[in-house]
Parts: structure tokens; sequence; C-alpha cells
DNA sequence: ACATAATGAGTGTATATACACTTATTATTG
DNA sequence: CAATAATAAGTGTATATACACTCATTATGT
């Protein structure tokens, strides 16, 4: 079926010819993921640990639940997440009053290694949206949450 | 710093005071994979591997260096995505006239699951779609393969 | 033709992701 | 108050993801 076409040309077609929001979003964040992953490499983190951190540094303590629920991330996902920042003593876990939760809080080091990794963060970042320009993104943002909002409904 | 913000307030202040690139398509991304994988179910597909037999259902046969091309995946994760597909039986894996390379193929019953999962599909998808509307969706479109191509180049 | 480059693909290891199930603790209800 | 329901979190298992390294085969340069 498209044994005559120029293998550019299918890479091209086969990417615009699947319309699923799913794959698109997919694929998208696999290739941001990388990138991130990449300029993030100096600092030692990955793009899913810095988004952790930096999501916990903006909250005072968090339950594992709360942070899983703002990551958008399955409450198991963010135990396993959390195992190397902890291992790494980036992260540190009481014991709540109430004795099932494990309250989460950044330590110094975890607080320090996020400072450090802001630059390169900013670098990557500054990159995509100074590319695709500020508007261009704002109408990103926007869609994505969007598209959030309608599947959380959904669960 | 928040201790006096009511929780759900603290909620949507952290998800939209993350503006990064990364965190906000990841995070879209798991809620997205979430609800194509809940709605996939019966089909015995998940949202993964309907989007390999997808694209591979486009082309008469690849390369695994030309399907991890077009999904934008590393070559060494579509050899574990392969593997519970080739299990089942959906994928075929040949030996190529030049014998380092290994041409996939569809089975019958890879083409077979494709089609049943096909109806599963369009619920989820129409279900998005219909409620961001059509041009919102097709700006999204762009707006994800336009960062694509950016963090493609730089590679 | 032979030594060496380049290429296509697999493995080892680590993180990311989520579901089903379990454990420990707190709340509720009779 | 004791039995039971509800809640917070961890484990077992399977897939998803990518990097460093390796192996086998083909291409290339002399």
């Amino acid at each position: 079926m498209f044994k005559e076409m120029p293998k550019e040309s299918l890479y091209e077609f086969v990417r615009q010819a699947v319309p699923c929001v799913g794959f698109n979003t997919r694929r998208a964040t696999r290739l941001v993921t990388q990138y991130y992953d990449k300029t993030l490499a100096p600092s030692g983190l990955r793009s899913t640990q810095y988004s952790l951190l930096s999501a916990l540094s903006m909250m005072d303590e968090a339950s594992m639940q709360e942070l899983a629920h703002i990551l958008a991330m399955d409450r198991t996902t963010l135990t396993r997440n959390l195992s190397p920042l902890l291992r790494k003593g980036l992260v540190k876990v009481k014991v709540g009053s109430d004795r099932r939760s494990r309250p989460l809080t950044l330590t110094p080091k975890g607080q320090s290694t996020l400072e450090k990794a802001l630059p390169y963060w900013e670098k990557a970042q500054s990159r995509i949206v100074n590319e695709i320009g500020a508007e261009q993104w704002d109408l990103m943002m926007r869609g994505l949450h969007q598209i959030s909002m309608i599947v959380e409904e959904n669960t």
C-alpha cells in the first residue's frame, strides 16, 4: 500500500494520519521529556523528579494523596517515584498526627538541589517557549488543562 | 506559606503555578492515557499497544528503527513494548534480506484485534474531541507537532 | 581480500506508570 | 464499647521508557 512512498513521506504520513489524542500527547511527551531530561542532567535530576520537588517546594508539607492528586499521578506511582528521592535525601517522610498518613517535606538538600537545577530548567523551558511563542504556549496550556479536566471528571 | 489556604485552592494553585512544558504535557498525558486505557480495556489492548498496532497497520512492513522513529520512541523501548504483542501473536518479526534487520508486520490476529478495538478507541476519542471542539483540538495537534519538531531538531 | 567503520538490534539496569491486593489505623454504627 | 466500614499507604506484578553497553552483520577503505 505504501511501497512506492519514500521513507521520509511515510514518516510524515503516519504521524499525521493518526489523529488520536492519546497517541499525539504521548508522542510529544516522550520527546519533551527526553529533552528536559538531557538538559536537566547536570543537576542529577530527571524531569519527573524535578516536577515532584518543584510541586513539593510550593507546599508546607503534603500527604501522599494530596501530592498524587496535584500531579495527577496514581498514589502508588508516587510511592515508587519517591524512592530515588528518599535515597538521595532530597525528601523526608514524617509520620502524621493521624498515624496512617506520611507527610512529605523537602529537605534542605532537596531545596538546594532544586535551586541548582533551576537554570537548566530555564534553559529547556525558554528554548521551547521562545520558539513557539508565549501566546501559542498559553493556548497549549489551556488546551492541556481543558483536556485534563474532561478526563478527570470521567473517573 | 500556604497553611491558610484551603486544600482545593492549593491544588489549583500548584497546578497553575508550575508553567513547565514538561510538567504539563506529562501530567495531561498521564490522565489521557489512563482514560484511553480504561476505555480500551475490553479490547485487551493498552493505549501504547493500540498506537503501535495502528501505526504498523498503515505500513506494509516496518523495520524497528523506522517504527521507533515514527513513534518518537527509543529503539530499545520499542523492543520492550513489542514483547507483549509478540507473546499474544499480534505482531510477527521476520528476518530481512539484510540479516541485521527484523521487519515487523501485523498478523491477521493483530489486524482483527485492532478492528475490534476501533469502537472503543472512537468512544474515547470522540468524548474528548466533542468536549473541546474540533478547532480547539486542531490547534492542540498543531502545537504538539510544533513542539515535537523543535525538540527533534535539538537531538 | 582484510581490517576497520558503520549499522541494526538486543540486554542490563534504573526510573515511571498503574492496577489488584494487602496492612495498619481511624471512624462509624449497632 | 465492640464489630465493621472507611481511609492512608505499601507490595506484587506488568508494561512503558531510555541510556550504556554488547553482539552480529554489512559496508568501506586501502
